[in-house]
RNA sequence: GGCCCCGUGGUGUAACGGUUAGCACGGCAGGUUUUCAACCUGUAAGCAGGAGUUCAACUCUCCUCGGGGCUACCA
């Protein structure tokens, strides 16, 4: 089994194409077949080196393989032409100067439903002849069988006048020369697979199998945009993403995996695919439950690991301890820095905080307590710490948040944080004190 | 306009010609708690509508409605 996937350069990879991507690859890897990547560039205007490169990033970060082949479309270009002289040779295809203007002309004459045929001229664009009876069926693994009857279809332009060719007739002549055996698309090529069909037919090859996955939408229905917020894998990566939670919640989108179990390994996700299960309604692309999913892995991810990709996240180092004691309250990398960035950068600045919380009675008092407290322990551990402030908050008879509220806002700046005894137990005893006494420093006494 | 696809709670989905229509996210209400999360418990919410086939339809057929795609000398 040989699959393609094949993406027009028109920059970041988005999150549609992704999954598209992703069932390619899951399909090859179930089967051991093979991911062919091709790079849809016919129309040159939109190929820049800059957008391929970002294709290819965010298919590297989803962790997909591929096979090494002939990468771009437009490497053969020499093909093309002669597979184009083999169809207006036969009579299969022919010159026509007709416009969009000239079909639609043709339309109110004929009808809005009678496909346009052109006649043969010595100069334009190659048309393919459609034959007016019959039809051509697209058999969809997904979708069973449709029907396109061949009246109502136009007479496809394959290549433009100055000879190079357009992409319904480049992507035939490329998976069949690829010797592609599925191909698994979007939805929206539905409507364009009896023109692959029609050249397929006409070069006397067989087809390939398609399956058109559903398309994914935005929260309102519409096709997933910009506006929604993240549409592409960059913007998930840059929002904190985990490439395999995005990989498993891409893949729980409409592949009709058992719903009793949400977390699968690639492996597990390979294992079970079945194109025939998939869905043949569109989805919408929830970004609360990729969240909520993300959490999960996060969660579960070695310290060791988490910090690593904690440190490449944020290009920051020595980031251990902190991930550590914040792993548990984030549910993307990007929440990190707000929540722990404190232990490196200082106390985040919140005078809202500051008011509230030292503001109130007793707060001066009960921070001065804990400072004084923590200044006499010996050992500075976590136990050691939680062990003092309890005692202040028993001594002062108070509730623990009378004491560990204004700690935190004196330490982090904020009312929120990681747990208090260790996030004082690793900002260590130094840098504790001295926040104190800063903080004290400013605080009104009641 | 033409051609085509799709339709289970707000969202993703499961099931089956006969079930109290299940699970998850989100919501709501509690619990836990030093904040925020996480976690635990409970709860509301669905077969788009209408005909037909059938002893029986969410499941099959048709129509309506709704959503989407394609309709380029774009991909």
């Amino acid at each position: 089994m040989r699959v393609r996937f094949a993406p027009s350069p028109t920059g970041a990879l988005h999150i549609g194409g992704a999954r598209t991507a992703l069932y390619n690859w899951l399909l090859a890897r179930g089967q051991r077949g093979t991911l062919v990547l091709r790079i849809e560039d016919t129309d040159r205007e939109r190929s820049t080196p800059e957008n391929v490169e970002q294709i290819l990033e965010a298919l590297t970060w989803l962790e997909l393989e591929w096979d090494e082949g002939p990468l771009f479309q437009s490497e053969r270009a020499e093909r093309h032409t002669e597979a184009l002289e083999t169809l207006v040779e036969s009579g299969k295809a022919y010159r026509s100067s007709a416009t969009g203007e000239d079909v639609r002309a043709y339309k109110q004459e004929h009808g809005d439903d009678r496909g346009f045929r052109g006649k043969p001229e010595a100069e334009g664009a190659l048309r393919l002849r459609v034959p007016d009876e019959g039809s051509s069926i697209v058999h969809d693994v997904i979708r069973g069988e449709t029907e396109f009857k061949h009246v109502h279809l136009d007479d496809p332009v394959i290549a433009r006048a100055d000879g190079s060719v357009l992409y319904n007739f480049a992507v035939a002549v490329d998976d069949l020369d690829a010797g592609i055996t599925h191909v698994v698309r979007g939805a929206d090529h539905l409507s364009n697979t009896p023109k692959q069909l029609l050249v397929f037919e006409a070069l006397g090859a067989q087809p390939p199998e398609y399956a058109h996955l559903p398309l994914l939408h935005g929260p309102d229905g519409k096709k997933l945009s910009k506006r929604h917020g993240a549409a592409s894998v960059q913007e998930l990566r840059d929002a904190g993403y985990l490439p395999e939670a995005v990989r498993n919640y891409l893949a729980l989108l409409g592949a009709g995996f058992d719903p009793e179990r949400e977390r699968f390994t690639s492996d597990e996700l390979a294992e079970r695919f079945r194109l025939e299960r998939v869905s043949k309604a569109p989805a919408v692309f929830d970004e609360r439950k990729l969240r909520h999913l993300n959490g999960e892995y996060l969660r579960e991810l070695p310290v060791e690991e988490l910090t690593r990709r904690l440190e490449a996240f944020t290009g920051r180092i020595g980031l251990g301890g902190a991930a550590g004691i914040a792993r548990e309250k984030m549910q993307t990398l990007a929440e990190f820095w707000p929540l722990a960035g404190f232990i490196f950068d200082g106390p985040t600045d919140d005078p809202e905080a500051f008011e509230r919380v030292l503001g109130a009675e007793g707060a001066a008092q009960a921070l001065g307590d804990a400072r004084a407290a923590l200044a006499r322990l010996e050992l500075w551990d976590e136990a050691s710490v939680e062990r003092v402030l309890r005692d202040v908050v028993e001594t002062r008879g108070v509730k623990p948040k009378e004491v560990f509220q204004p700690v935190r806002v004196a330490i982090a700046g904020r009312t929120i944080s990681p747990g208090i005894f260790e996030s004082v137990a690793l900002l260590g005893r130094e840098e504790t004190l001295a926040r104190i006494d800063s903080t004290l420093a400013r605080t009104p006494v009641h």
